[in-house]
This record gives structure tokens, C-alpha cells and sequence, in this order.
DNA sequence: GCAATAGTGTCTCTCAGACACTATGGT
DNA sequence: ACCATAGTGTCTGAGAGACACTATTGC
């Protein structure tokens, strides 16, 4: 019987003049070597306690990236996706400010629009595909898109963020409430923006015992 | 360096007797011949065209069920889950009414309250509880529960199929004006309860077209 | 008629969005 | 002073829950 070729994929998503990005690297080795396709490699049982595990070790060794936000998508499978098999691969998504994806510059990372078409090697494109739309998602009705704002960001900030991931425009004041109530932000402490000609807008933060945790609401943003 | 063992398993749930029962079969083979545990087996790549394949091939050699509802839940993998070694299990959820069981009779399947302590091999429990919490969350916001309703239902058991997954009563008026604008169900032209000392209530089964098709709500049942 | 459940009409209270206002920086 | 954006107070309309009512069966 033939053996099944267990890998990892990650999608990372970032946030790039308001429109959603993901990385892709140059394939460093055959099937596809050379083209642009989604951070992934094997398993290594020896190495990994678990898949998440395989998923970090991959972005990191490839883009010396540590996301803040990383959750499994789902598996995909079969014959066909792989040309060297019948393979499994799980793939886990992540989420980084555009920030941290220029200071690491571990490797070339190149950002693709997700919403542009893109010619991407095995299933990747449907993986994208189903990653955004997880994405989009939760954005919905979690804290998720924090994860894409930064470290320290204004409300007008993370409510672009929330409308860049929802497409479409949010009311300002319904907004804020939902956020005070969810109640998942705090206030840096005399930070505020600074150089723009209006008033400065004040900086916030998740709160640190919440900084790996979602935070969710009942009925959407 | 070590293989990975590749593996589906099934979380086959069902409603009886208004609780969440999950279907257990003894293992016929070891680790852990005789004990209860989830359906599953290895992955055949000569036979399944993808990962869903597997878990529809297992649930049918080993229950006879083929479930109106399957979906997949999530992977899970490490060196100590298994005591073959390093494993990858990709789990899969399945929905079927309770008269769907007790006619498939195909081997012994006992059917255990998730909501009890529950012994069980491997991560067993962790997979179960992981899919009631996904089939908990999903029911608050689609047509999820109407899969373990059956073929056709009044619409006071499918509120009560409701209450059962969310664990809390819900209004008759708001509970029917959602379903209304759901738009999902039709009449069974009439098709009545009867036999009751009471008013009869009308049959109604899932639109054709929706049959394998999950109805989504914005702000929740 | 009575008990029991199915099914509907309507009122109220909550909450989300719209609007308008104030606040505070730069020029 | 004026512009631009940050941030807030308040009104209104849509929708969810509560209640009460009618409908239809068996006994």
C-alpha cells in the first residue's frame, strides 16, 4: 500500500493599504521549485509535539516570523493536490501586523492580494480561499482582526481594520459600543497619535491576559 | 525517521431522548481490543479519494450509517496519542436523527451522553468534546440541528431539538419568526402528527435543494 | 365541555444605526 | 479662524421576548 505524505501549509494573512495579503515564498526545492506557493514542509515526527508545533517551525525556519494569532484551518487531502502522492496536509492560518512581516525580512516574502487572482502550485489557491473566508468570519463576531492591527492601535485604526476584513462601512458609534462591551481593550497610558492635523487619537492595547485568548461577542460587530 | 501514522476517526452524534448521545463501538482490533471508542481507521489511499472518503467508508463497513450531515472538525496529532507512535488523526462530525441508528443495527453501537464522565482511549474525549462545542456553537446560527431532527418534524420538536443542543429554553413566537425568514423548510402537504389528545401540528421536512446545505442566520436563533 | 398542545396577533423594551454635537490637534 | 479627524449624547426604528388569545384534537 502506499505510503501518505503528511505536510504543513500555513496561510499568513496581513493587512496591507487596507487590503488583505497573504505571504507566499519561492519553493526552494521540486515539485514547483522556484514558484511562488504557500510557506509548508513535512512533519518531523521527531521534532514536532504536534502539528501546530510543525506549522511554527516552518514559518519560522522559512520567515522568521512568530505570529501573535495561529489556529488550524482544516485538512486537505487526496491523490491529486501532490504530484509525489496521496497526501495529507494540515494547514494552520496566521495572523500578522504588515510590521512584523518587514522587520523580519528573514526571506524573500512576497504579499499577494487575496482578492486578485493568483496562480498558486498544488490546492493553494483553495486554501487561501478557505482561509480568508474563515477569516472574514470570525472578524464577524470575535477579536480576531487585533491580531492584524499590531501591538498598539486607535479605534478609528482598528475599526478600518474590521471594515477592510467585513467590506463595507461601519457605524462609528455602534462600533466603539460593541468593543467597550466586549471590553477587551485598554487605554496606553498618555499615548496618543501625534503629527496629523487634527486631534491625536488615544492608543490601546489588548489586554494582556487576553492576548491569546478571542475574545467573542453574541451578535456581530 | 519514524512514519506518521495517518487515521480518521468519527464523532457520530445524536439527540435521544432530548441529550446528545455519541456512538461508541468496542474495538475489534489492538491498541485497546474490546474497549469503547470513536469509529475510525487508516487511511487507504488506493480506496479514498480524500480524507471525507475515509470517514464515510468507516462509518459504513462499521455501522451501516451513511449520515445526512458530515463535516470536518479538525486534526489531531502527536507522539503519545497513539501508542503506535507519532499519529495523525483527521476527525470528522456526523449528524443523524436517532430512528437512523436503531435501524442500521449493523454492529453493536452503544450510544453514551456526552455530557457524562466518559472513559474513553486514545484523545477520544477530548475529540468528542471538541465536536459538541462546534456542534453547540454552529446550532445557535444555522440549520444545523434539523439534521439530527430527521426526515420530517413539527416544528415544536424542532424547537425542542434546539433547546436540547443549546441548553436553554427558547420563545415559540421569535423561535418561529426565525425559522420563517430562514426560509428552509416546506410543508409536507397534509402531513400531520396524529394519535395526541391535542391539536395536531404540521410535518414540514428541509427544501430539497438545501438538503446538503447548511442555512446560515446573522444574529442567531 | 375540558385538557393539552399547536399556532398567531400584538405590545413593549432593548439595542443598533443615524445624526448632531463637542473636543483637539495643525495650519 | 478654519479644517480634519477623534470622540460622545441622544433620538428613532427594527426586532426579540412576553403575553394573551384562538385552533384543533382526544377524552
Amino acid at each position: 500500500m502506499q505510503p501518505v505524505i503528511c505536510t504543513v501549509d500555513v496561510v499568513l494573512l496581513t493587512l496591507q493599504d487596507d487590503a488583505l495579503r497573504v505571504a507566499l515564498l519561492k519553493r526552494d526545492r521540486e515539485p514547483f521549485k522556484g514558484v511562488l506557493a504557500l510557506p509548508g514542509g513535512f512533519i518531523h515526527p521527531d521534532d514536532d509535539a504536534q502539528t501546530q508545533d510543525a506549522a511554527l517551525r516552518v514559518l519560522r525556519n522559512k520567515t522568521g516570523i512568530e505570529p501573535p494569532y495561529l489556529e488550524q484551518l482544516a485538512t486537505f487531502s487526496g491523490p491529486a493536490r501532490d504530484p509525489r502522492g496521496w497526501s495529507v496536509s494540515v494547514v494552520y492560518y496566521a495572523l500578522v501586523p504588515h510590521d512584523v512581516i518587514e522587520r523580519a525580512g528573514h526571506q524573500e516574502v512576497r504579499l499577494a492580494s487575496v482578492d486578485k487572482p493568483l496562480n498558486l502550485p498544488f490546492d493553494h489557491r483553495t486554501i487561501v480561499d478557505t482561509a480568508v473566508a474563515r477569516l472574514r468570519s470570525k472578524s464577524q463576531y470575535s477579536s480576531l482582526p487585533c491580531y492584524l492591527a499590531g501591538e498598539a492601535f486607535t479605534l478609528p485604526q482598528l475599526q478600518r481594520t474590521y471594515e477592510a476584513l467585513m467590506g463595507e462601512p461601519l457605524n462609528k458609534v455602534s462600533f466603539r459600543r460593541k468593543i467597550t462591551e466586549m471590553d477587551m481593550l485598554e487605554p496606553i497610558q498618555g499615548a496618543f497619535t501625534a503629527g496629523s492635523a487634527h486631534r491625536p487619537a488615544q492608543l490601546y492595547r489588548l489586554k494582556p491576559e487576553l492576548r491569546d485568548q478571542l475574545t467573542l461577542i453574541e451578535r456581530g460587530i
